[in-house]
DNA sequence: GGATTTCTTTATGCGTCTAT
DNA sequence: ATAGACGCATAAAGAAATCC
Protein backbone atom coordinates (compact mmCIF):
# COMPACT_ATOMS: atom_id res chain seq x y z
CA UNK A 1 0.00 0.00 0.00
CA UNK A 2 1.24 2.99 -0.99
CA UNK A 3 2.04 5.88 1.61
CA UNK A 4 -0.53 8.03 -0.32
CA UNK A 5 -3.18 5.33 -0.01
CA UNK A 6 -2.78 5.33 3.45
CA UNK A 7 -2.86 9.15 4.09
CA UNK A 8 -5.60 9.87 2.30
CA UNK A 9 -7.68 6.89 4.15
CA UNK A 10 -6.77 7.96 7.43
CA UNK A 11 -7.17 12.03 7.05
CA UNK A 12 -10.52 11.26 5.90
CA UNK A 13 -11.24 9.21 8.99
CA UNK A 14 -9.84 12.21 11.09
CA UNK A 15 -11.92 14.79 9.31
CA UNK A 16 -14.83 12.77 10.09
CA UNK A 17 -14.15 12.62 14.18
CA UNK A 18 -14.52 16.69 13.49
CA UNK A 19 -10.95 17.36 14.94
CA UNK A 20 -8.85 20.26 13.61
CA UNK A 21 -6.54 19.98 10.64
CA UNK A 22 -4.07 16.98 11.44
CA UNK A 23 -1.41 19.56 11.00
CA UNK A 24 -2.74 21.93 13.24
CA UNK A 25 -2.48 19.37 16.01
CA UNK A 26 -0.70 17.13 17.69
CA UNK A 27 -0.54 13.98 16.47
CA UNK A 28 -1.99 11.58 18.72
CA UNK A 29 -4.26 9.03 17.10
CA UNK A 30 -7.51 9.16 18.31
CA UNK A 31 -8.91 6.16 20.49
CA UNK A 32 -11.88 6.19 17.90
CA UNK A 33 -9.91 4.79 15.26
CA UNK A 34 -9.32 1.12 15.33
CA UNK A 35 -6.97 -0.70 13.33
CA UNK A 36 -4.31 1.54 13.09
CA UNK A 37 -1.35 -0.02 15.22
CA UNK A 38 1.69 2.54 16.12
CA UNK A 39 4.08 1.34 13.76
CA UNK A 40 1.41 2.67 11.17
CA UNK A 41 0.63 5.80 12.85
CA UNK A 42 4.02 6.48 13.17
CA UNK A 43 4.61 6.37 9.29
CA UNK A 44 1.36 8.11 8.51
CA UNK A 45 2.71 11.15 10.67
CA UNK A 46 5.96 11.13 9.00
CA UNK A 47 3.84 10.60 5.52
CA UNK A 48 1.37 13.86 5.67
CA UNK A 49 4.24 15.92 6.73
CA UNK A 50 5.66 15.74 3.12
CA UNK A 51 5.01 18.78 1.27
CA UNK A 52 4.35 16.84 -1.91
CA UNK A 53 1.27 15.13 -0.57
CA UNK A 54 -0.39 18.49 1.19
CA UNK A 55 -3.08 18.97 -1.44
CA UNK A 56 -4.46 14.85 -0.37
CA UNK A 57 -4.19 15.59 2.94
CA UNK A 58 -6.60 19.13 3.00
CA UNK A 59 -9.12 17.39 0.51
CA UNK A 60 -8.60 13.65 3.12
CA UNK A 61 -9.81 16.12 5.77
CA UNK A 62 -12.26 17.96 3.69
CA UNK A 63 -13.92 14.50 2.73
CA UNK A 64 -14.07 13.67 5.96
CA UNK A 65 -15.49 16.87 7.44
CA UNK A 66 -18.01 16.70 4.65
CA UNK A 67 -19.25 13.41 5.55
CA UNK A 68 -19.55 13.83 9.10
CA UNK A 69 -21.72 17.24 8.38
CA UNK A 70 -23.79 15.39 5.28
CA UNK A 71 -27.19 14.81 5.55
CA UNK A 72 -26.99 11.20 4.09
CA UNK A 73 -24.46 10.30 5.93
CA UNK A 74 -23.29 11.30 9.89
CA UNK A 75 -25.38 14.39 10.00
CA UNK A 76 -23.05 15.86 12.55
CA UNK A 77 -23.37 13.23 15.14
CA UNK A 78 -19.29 11.88 16.43
CA UNK A 79 -18.41 8.82 15.24
CA UNK A 80 -17.87 6.12 18.02
CA UNK A 81 -15.67 3.91 16.08
CA UNK A 82 -13.81 4.10 13.36
CA UNK A 83 -12.64 1.33 11.98
CA UNK A 84 -10.13 0.96 9.13
CA UNK A 85 -9.55 -2.23 6.48
CA UNK A 86 -6.09 -1.79 6.41
CA UNK A 87 -3.57 -3.02 3.78
CA UNK A 88 -5.56 -5.99 3.43
CA UNK A 89 -7.49 -7.14 0.78
CA UNK A 90 -10.32 -8.37 1.91
CA UNK A 91 -10.68 -12.60 0.53
CA UNK A 92 -13.82 -13.69 -0.92
CA UNK A 93 -16.52 -12.22 -3.67
CA UNK A 94 -16.83 -8.53 -2.37
CA UNK A 95 -18.13 -5.76 -4.64
CA UNK A 96 -16.85 -2.03 -2.68
CA UNK A 97 -13.65 -1.55 -1.73
CA UNK A 98 -14.36 -0.49 1.48
CA UNK A 99 -11.44 1.35 3.58
CA UNK A 100 -13.27 2.84 6.40
CA UNK A 101 -16.29 1.10 7.89
CA UNK A 102 -18.02 3.98 10.73
CA UNK A 103 -20.03 2.92 13.49
CA UNK A 104 -20.37 -0.62 12.16
CA UNK A 105 -22.75 0.54 9.25
CA UNK A 106 -20.90 3.26 6.81
CA UNK A 107 -18.69 1.50 4.31
CA UNK A 108 -16.53 4.22 3.20
CA UNK A 109 -14.13 3.55 0.17
CA UNK A 110 -11.96 6.66 -0.21
CA UNK A 111 -10.24 5.76 -3.38
CA UNK A 112 -10.82 8.36 -6.06
CA UNK A 113 -13.56 6.50 -8.07
CA UNK A 114 -11.88 5.57 -11.28
CA UNK A 115 -13.58 5.03 -14.62
CA UNK A 116 -12.40 1.46 -14.49
CA UNK A 117 -14.14 -0.39 -12.88
CA UNK A 118 -12.99 -3.79 -12.70
CA UNK A 119 -10.18 -5.51 -14.20
CA UNK A 120 -10.72 -9.12 -14.10
CA UNK A 121 -9.95 -12.27 -16.32
CA UNK A 122 -12.17 -12.80 -19.09
CA UNK A 123 -12.98 -16.21 -18.09
CA UNK A 124 -14.43 -14.05 -14.55
CA UNK A 125 -16.18 -11.61 -16.67
CA UNK A 126 -17.61 -13.23 -19.72
CA UNK A 127 -18.55 -16.87 -18.18
CA UNK A 128 -18.27 -16.48 -14.10
CA UNK A 129 -19.98 -12.96 -14.61
CA UNK A 130 -18.02 -11.41 -11.76
CA UNK A 131 -19.38 -13.72 -9.24
CA UNK A 132 -17.38 -15.77 -6.72
CA UNK A 133 -14.28 -13.58 -6.54
CA UNK A 134 -11.38 -14.39 -8.57
CA UNK A 135 -8.45 -16.82 -8.56
CA UNK A 136 -10.11 -19.86 -10.42
CA UNK A 137 -7.61 -20.45 -13.28
CA UNK A 138 -8.58 -20.97 -16.84
CA UNK A 139 -7.02 -20.90 -19.83
CA UNK A 140 -5.59 -18.09 -22.00
CA UNK A 141 -8.40 -16.53 -22.92
CA UNK A 142 -7.25 -15.60 -26.79
CA UNK A 143 -6.05 -19.14 -27.22
CA UNK A 144 -9.62 -20.25 -25.66
CA UNK A 145 -11.81 -18.32 -27.62
CA UNK A 146 -10.14 -17.56 -30.68
CA UNK A 147 -7.68 -20.77 -31.04
CA UNK A 148 -7.66 -20.29 -35.17
CA UNK A 149 -6.45 -16.71 -35.45
CA UNK A 150 -4.30 -17.23 -31.70
CA UNK A 151 -2.38 -19.70 -33.53
CA UNK A 152 -1.73 -17.75 -37.06
CA UNK A 153 -0.41 -15.22 -35.20
CA UNK A 154 2.05 -17.19 -32.88
CA UNK A 155 3.14 -18.66 -35.93
CA UNK A 156 3.56 -15.65 -37.93
CA UNK A 157 5.51 -14.04 -34.68
CA UNK A 158 7.47 -16.89 -34.75
CA UNK A 159 8.52 -16.65 -38.36
CA UNK A 160 9.46 -13.36 -37.83
CA UNK A 161 11.66 -13.33 -34.80
CA UNK A 162 13.68 -16.47 -36.34
CA UNK A 163 13.89 -14.19 -39.61
CA UNK A 164 15.49 -11.74 -38.06
CA UNK A 165 18.07 -13.31 -35.37
CA UNK A 166 15.75 -12.65 -32.50
CA UNK A 167 15.31 -16.58 -31.57
CA UNK A 168 16.55 -19.70 -33.04
CA UNK A 169 13.75 -22.36 -32.51
CA UNK A 170 10.24 -21.87 -30.49
CA UNK A 171 8.14 -24.03 -29.08
CA UNK A 172 4.55 -24.54 -30.93
CA UNK A 173 3.03 -23.20 -27.45
CA UNK A 174 4.44 -20.09 -26.09
CA UNK A 175 3.07 -21.01 -22.83
CA UNK A 176 6.26 -24.11 -22.29
CA UNK A 177 8.44 -20.98 -22.66
CA UNK A 178 9.59 -20.10 -18.91
CA UNK A 179 8.51 -16.73 -17.80
CA UNK A 180 11.81 -14.76 -18.49
CA UNK A 181 11.75 -15.82 -21.98
CA UNK A 182 8.07 -15.02 -22.54
CA UNK A 183 8.45 -11.19 -21.05
CA UNK A 184 11.27 -10.74 -23.70
CA UNK A 185 8.67 -11.93 -25.94
CA UNK A 186 6.82 -9.04 -25.53
CA UNK A 187 9.83 -6.89 -25.90
CA UNK A 188 10.88 -8.16 -29.17
CA UNK A 189 7.32 -8.35 -30.80
CA UNK A 190 7.62 -4.55 -31.03
CA UNK A 191 9.74 -3.95 -34.12
CA UNK A 192 11.74 -0.21 -33.08
CA UNK A 193 8.81 2.29 -32.17
CA UNK A 194 6.29 0.31 -34.37
CA UNK A 195 3.43 -1.55 -31.84
CA UNK A 196 3.93 -4.68 -34.05
CA UNK A 197 6.05 -5.09 -37.03
CA UNK A 198 4.38 -4.91 -40.64
CA UNK A 199 4.46 -8.43 -41.14
CA UNK A 200 2.03 -9.39 -37.86
CA UNK A 201 -0.57 -6.11 -38.11
CA UNK A 202 -2.62 -8.43 -39.97
CA UNK A 203 -2.54 -11.51 -37.62
CA UNK A 204 -2.70 -9.49 -34.71
CA UNK A 205 -5.92 -7.54 -36.40
CA UNK A 206 -7.66 -10.82 -36.96
CA UNK A 207 -7.12 -12.10 -33.24
CA UNK A 208 -8.58 -9.08 -32.34
CA UNK A 209 -11.70 -9.14 -33.95
CA UNK A 210 -12.71 -12.69 -34.18
CA UNK A 211 -12.09 -12.09 -29.73
CA UNK A 212 -14.23 -9.45 -29.84
CA UNK A 213 -16.95 -11.20 -31.60
CA UNK A 214 -16.47 -14.32 -29.52
CA UNK A 215 -16.13 -12.50 -26.28
CA UNK A 216 -19.76 -10.80 -26.70
CA UNK A 217 -21.31 -13.76 -27.82
CA UNK A 218 -19.56 -15.73 -24.89
CA UNK A 219 -21.24 -13.07 -22.59
CA UNK A 220 -24.06 -13.15 -24.07
CA UNK A 221 -24.53 -16.70 -23.93
CA UNK A 222 -23.61 -16.60 -20.33
CA UNK A 223 -26.30 -14.13 -19.48
CA UNK A 224 -28.66 -15.85 -21.13
CA UNK A 225 -28.44 -18.82 -18.91
CA UNK A 226 -30.17 -17.68 -16.33
CA UNK A 227 -33.21 -15.25 -15.79
CA UNK A 228 -32.23 -11.90 -13.98
CA UNK A 229 -28.63 -12.11 -14.81
CA UNK A 230 -28.47 -9.29 -16.91
CA UNK A 231 -29.52 -6.95 -13.53
CA UNK A 232 -27.20 -8.58 -11.86
CA UNK A 233 -24.44 -8.42 -14.09
CA UNK A 234 -25.28 -4.26 -14.63
CA UNK A 235 -24.83 -3.99 -10.74
CA UNK A 236 -21.71 -5.63 -10.81
CA UNK A 237 -20.44 -3.23 -13.55
CA UNK A 238 -21.47 0.02 -11.46
CA UNK A 239 -19.97 -1.60 -8.13
CA UNK A 240 -23.45 -1.84 -6.72
CA UNK A 241 -23.40 -4.39 -4.06
CA UNK A 242 -25.84 -6.10 -1.39
CA UNK A 243 -24.46 -2.93 1.08
CA UNK A 244 -24.84 0.70 -0.13
CA UNK A 245 -21.67 2.85 0.76
CA UNK A 246 -20.23 6.13 -0.15
CA UNK A 247 -17.39 7.32 -2.15
CA UNK A 248 -15.04 9.59 -1.03
CA UNK A 249 -12.99 10.70 -4.07
CA UNK A 250 -10.39 13.12 -4.55
CA UNK A 251 -9.20 13.77 -8.02
CA UNK A 252 -5.97 15.49 -7.12
CA UNK A 253 -4.65 15.28 -10.79
CA UNK A 254 -7.39 17.67 -12.58
CA UNK A 255 -8.12 19.52 -9.15
CA UNK A 256 -12.07 19.02 -10.12
CA UNK A 257 -14.52 19.12 -7.49
CA UNK A 258 -14.55 16.40 -4.89
CA UNK A 259 -16.79 13.54 -5.57
CA UNK A 260 -18.61 12.62 -2.77
CA UNK A 261 -21.17 9.33 -3.98
CA UNK A 262 -23.71 7.04 -1.78
CA UNK A 263 -23.51 4.00 -4.12
CA UNK A 264 -27.22 2.33 -3.61
CA UNK A 265 -27.76 -1.07 -2.92
CA UNK A 266 -29.86 -3.42 -5.82
CA UNK A 267 -32.87 -2.53 -3.68
CA UNK A 268 -32.28 0.80 -3.37
CA UNK A 269 -31.70 0.67 -7.03
CA UNK A 270 -34.85 -0.61 -7.69
CA UNK A 271 -37.03 2.02 -5.97
CA UNK A 272 -35.97 4.27 -8.07
CA UNK A 273 -35.17 2.74 -11.53
CA UNK A 274 -36.38 0.00 -13.44
CA UNK A 275 -33.83 -2.34 -15.33
CA UNK A 276 -34.54 -2.53 -19.18
CA UNK A 277 -31.81 -4.34 -21.08
CA UNK A 278 -28.02 -4.34 -21.82
CA UNK A 279 -26.89 -4.88 -24.63
CA UNK A 280 -23.12 -6.40 -25.30
CA UNK A 281 -21.65 -5.84 -28.39
CA UNK A 282 -18.13 -6.50 -29.92
CA UNK A 283 -16.47 -3.21 -30.76
CA UNK A 284 -13.59 -3.19 -33.52
CA UNK A 285 -10.53 -1.35 -32.82
CA UNK A 286 -6.80 -1.49 -32.05
CA UNK A 287 -7.70 -4.25 -29.64
CA UNK A 288 -10.03 -6.54 -28.94
CA UNK A 289 -13.01 -4.70 -27.12
CA UNK A 290 -16.32 -4.77 -26.68
CA UNK A 291 -19.29 -2.42 -25.39
CA UNK A 292 -21.87 -2.97 -22.56
CA UNK A 293 -24.89 -0.90 -22.74
CA UNK A 294 -27.89 -0.58 -20.31
CA UNK A 295 -31.17 0.79 -20.79
CA UNK A 296 -33.48 1.30 -17.58
CA UNK A 297 -36.10 3.93 -16.79
CA UNK A 298 -36.27 6.18 -14.54
CA UNK A 299 -39.91 8.16 -13.52
CA UNK A 300 -40.92 7.02 -16.93
CA UNK A 301 -38.50 7.91 -19.35
CA UNK A 302 -35.74 5.29 -20.87
CA UNK A 303 -32.11 6.45 -20.21
CA UNK A 304 -28.90 4.84 -21.12
CA UNK A 305 -25.73 3.87 -19.13
CA UNK A 306 -22.80 2.53 -21.01
CA UNK A 307 -19.27 1.60 -21.09
CA UNK A 308 -16.82 -1.00 -22.72
CA UNK A 309 -14.34 -4.05 -22.18
CA UNK A 310 -11.20 -3.98 -23.51
CA UNK A 311 -8.95 -7.35 -23.62
CA UNK A 312 -5.59 -7.27 -23.05
CA UNK A 313 -2.13 -8.81 -22.68
CA UNK A 314 -1.55 -6.89 -19.66
CA UNK A 315 1.80 -8.52 -19.09
CA UNK A 316 3.77 -8.41 -22.75
CA UNK A 317 2.40 -10.31 -25.91
CA UNK A 318 2.11 -14.05 -25.61
CA UNK A 319 3.91 -13.50 -21.65
CA UNK A 320 0.60 -14.42 -19.60
CA UNK A 321 -2.90 -14.29 -20.24
CA UNK A 322 -5.23 -11.54 -21.18
CA UNK A 323 -6.87 -9.63 -18.87
CA UNK A 324 -10.32 -7.78 -19.20
CA UNK A 325 -11.00 -3.94 -18.20
CA UNK A 326 -13.87 -2.71 -17.59
CA UNK A 327 -14.43 1.12 -18.30
CA UNK A 328 -17.50 2.71 -17.32
CA UNK A 329 -18.56 5.13 -19.48
CA UNK A 330 -21.17 7.69 -18.42
CA UNK A 331 -20.03 10.17 -16.42
CA UNK A 332 -20.27 8.96 -12.39
CA UNK A 333 -23.06 12.12 -11.95
CA UNK A 334 -25.33 10.00 -14.63
CA UNK A 335 -25.03 6.41 -13.86
CA UNK A 336 -27.91 4.94 -11.80
CA UNK A 337 -27.47 3.91 -8.59
CA UNK A 338 -24.84 6.43 -7.78
CA UNK A 339 -26.31 9.60 -6.04
CA UNK A 340 -24.40 12.41 -4.54
CA UNK A 341 -23.90 13.36 -1.42
CA UNK A 342 -25.72 16.15 0.32
C1' DG B 1 1.98 -44.15 2.76
C1' DG B 2 -1.07 -40.69 3.23
C1' DA B 3 -2.42 -36.44 5.53
C1' DT B 4 -1.27 -31.96 6.87
C1' DT B 5 1.40 -27.91 7.10
C1' DT B 6 4.68 -24.64 5.19
C1' DC B 7 7.01 -22.54 1.47
C1' DT B 8 7.38 -20.84 -3.32
C1' DT B 9 5.55 -19.40 -7.55
C1' DT B 10 2.44 -17.06 -10.48
C1' DA B 11 -2.08 -15.64 -12.30
C1' DT B 12 -4.91 -12.17 -11.10
C1' DG B 13 -6.29 -7.68 -9.71
C1' DC B 14 -5.69 -2.74 -9.48
C1' DG B 15 -4.31 0.59 -11.04
C1' DT B 16 -0.78 4.31 -13.37
C1' DC B 17 2.01 5.91 -17.06
C1' DT B 18 3.42 7.00 -21.82
C1' DA B 19 3.51 7.42 -26.75
C1' DT B 20 0.79 8.74 -30.39
C1' DA C 1 -8.49 10.55 -26.11
C1' DT C 2 -6.79 5.97 -27.01
C1' DA C 3 -3.88 1.85 -27.06
C1' DG C 4 -1.25 -0.72 -24.58
C1' DA C 5 2.86 -1.18 -21.64
C1' DC C 6 4.47 -1.18 -16.92
C1' DG C 7 4.66 -2.00 -11.83
C1' DC C 8 3.40 -4.00 -7.81
C1' DA C 9 0.54 -6.53 -4.21
C1' DT C 10 -1.74 -10.61 -3.06
C1' DA C 11 -4.74 -14.88 -3.08
C1' DA C 12 -4.56 -19.20 -4.80
C1' DA C 13 -2.14 -22.96 -6.86
C1' DG C 14 1.40 -26.04 -6.71
C1' DA C 15 5.57 -28.02 -4.59
C1' DA C 16 8.12 -29.44 -0.83
C1' DA C 17 8.61 -30.61 3.79
C1' DT C 18 7.03 -32.50 7.83
C1' DC C 19 4.15 -35.18 10.71
C1' DC C 20 1.34 -39.16 12.10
Amino acid sequence: MSDKTKVTELVTALGMLGGDHPLDTLPVCPPELRGVDPTAWADLVESWLDPTVATLVDAAYDNGRFFRRADDALRNRPPRLIEWTGPQRSPGDEVAPVDLRVDHVYLVSCKYLSKITMNASPGHLFERLLTGGHGRRGADWYQDIAPTEWLALWNASRSWLVANDLATSLPDDPSALDRDARKALGRQLKDGAKAWPAELIAPYQSLCEAVAVRSAERWNASLAAATGAAEAMLWRLLRIGSAPYFVLGNDAKTSAAPLRLRVASPWDWRQAFRFRRLYIEPLIGGQPMVSWRASYLRDGHELEVCGHVEIRWSHGRFSGPPEAKVYLDTPFDRVPGYFALG
